[in-house]
DNA sequence: CGTGTATTGTACTGCTCGGTTCCAAACCAT
DNA sequence: ATGGTTTGGAACCGAGCAGTACAATACACG
């Protein structure tokens, strides 16, 4: 019995992680976000509560999404050898790069910023790390190359190549030129190949 | 014939040097950087025009001071090894770590940030990537292992250890466990044991 | 068809920011 | 001493910020 909501919340927040994603958390501004939603301060308020919780809710969605689609990538079973997800991972990122994606990884740049020394948002970024390296650990039990591997060697090869990827889009996110990020990748698949000994 | 100014410009640049790392350039306010550098207002836009001016000559400072070291490192004749320098220059990041230094790299953090979309600031923080880039292509020369491999993959192989540096300082920043940054400091050392076929 | 209620839109509150201006104090040359 | 300059300090500016208070609005239900 009262008047129902014009927006769709799960709508709203993907809007919210477009924005926070494109201008970072704290140079996000409420009238950024506002416009790029579609509702006004009232609406946000009642909503969201404010603005640091809408970012770990949108932190949450970025988790389920891209942190899940790398994941996915990661341990798709359809793809028999894991050093082949591993590279099909950095493959991706160097597509959305050459197709002008400047906006690097949310967390990434959550990380790499002033806002880590909120302690709720630091622990959603480690999360989220934590996500993909994981999926890194898992794509390498699966890659005959590097099955056979010490554990310890193997979480070793997987924070390499996470810290890889995080640096990646940072330089993906500085405008740094294309060709670093290909040879970069190049790289790393090299790195895959003969890592075995 | 003129009352002569009361502190040192070079030392004032090296206070501002030192704020700039620990917040950011957006997030060092105005009266953090007058509290840090010990003058005031008015003393600050005499000698230094503005604030993104005097960060211009923050980065030139820290292009100088903490890139020239590295670079120093990276082609220190006295360790004949190419590949061992660059072995020191990731210990040496390691242990600043695990020293507590949680700044980062100042040209790292701008260059994740929201400062890239000012194109004199990314100009300098690219200025400052290259010099990092072509100390450790240089390593790579001196390094027998690697002297040998064609030039591109002596290029595609600097880039990757340039990713790895950036990716390594933003965790850094981020406060991850020390022992990420750790493995991944022992496979970068695989890494250039094995590169060579 | 009203009435109640949750949502909406907006005006407003303090606050901090980067940057400017103004003036008295401090200094040097003469 | 004294006059000319430049510093150092604080008041001030307009803009933008996150967050709040409140009135107008639109729906569901009796």
């Amino acid at each position: 019995m009262a008047r129902p909501r014009e927006f769709d919340t799960d709508d709203a927040i993907r809007k919210a992680t477009a924005v926070f994603w494109e201008k970072g958390y704290l140079d996000a501004s409420l009238p950024d976000l506002l416009e790029g939603m579609g509702l006004t301060r009232g609406s946000l308020y009642k909503a969201f509560k404010d603005k640091k919780n809408l970012f770990l809710l949108v932190l949450a969605h970025y988790d389920d999404e891209a942190v899940g689609a790398a994941r996915a990538r990661l341990t798709n079973a359809s793809v028999p050898d894991g050093r082949d997800r591993i590279v099909s991972l950095f493959a991706a990122l160097y597509a959305a790069v050459a197709a002008g994606d400047t906006r690097g990884c949310l967390l990434c740049s959550a990380a790499a910023g002033f806002e880590m020394s909120d302690p709720d948002i630091a622990a959603a970024v480690e999360k989220g790390m934590s996500g993909i390296r994981e999926g890194l650990e898992a794509a390498l039990r699966a890659s005959p190359v590097h099955a056979g591997l010490p554990e310890a060697e193997q979480r070793a090869l997987a924070n390499v190549l996470l810290t890889q990827y995080i640096g990646l889009r940072v330089l993906a996110r500085s405008r740094m030129p294309l060709g670093i990020v290909e040879q970069s990748i190049e790289s790393i698949a090299r790195l895959l190949d003969v890592e075995s000994t």
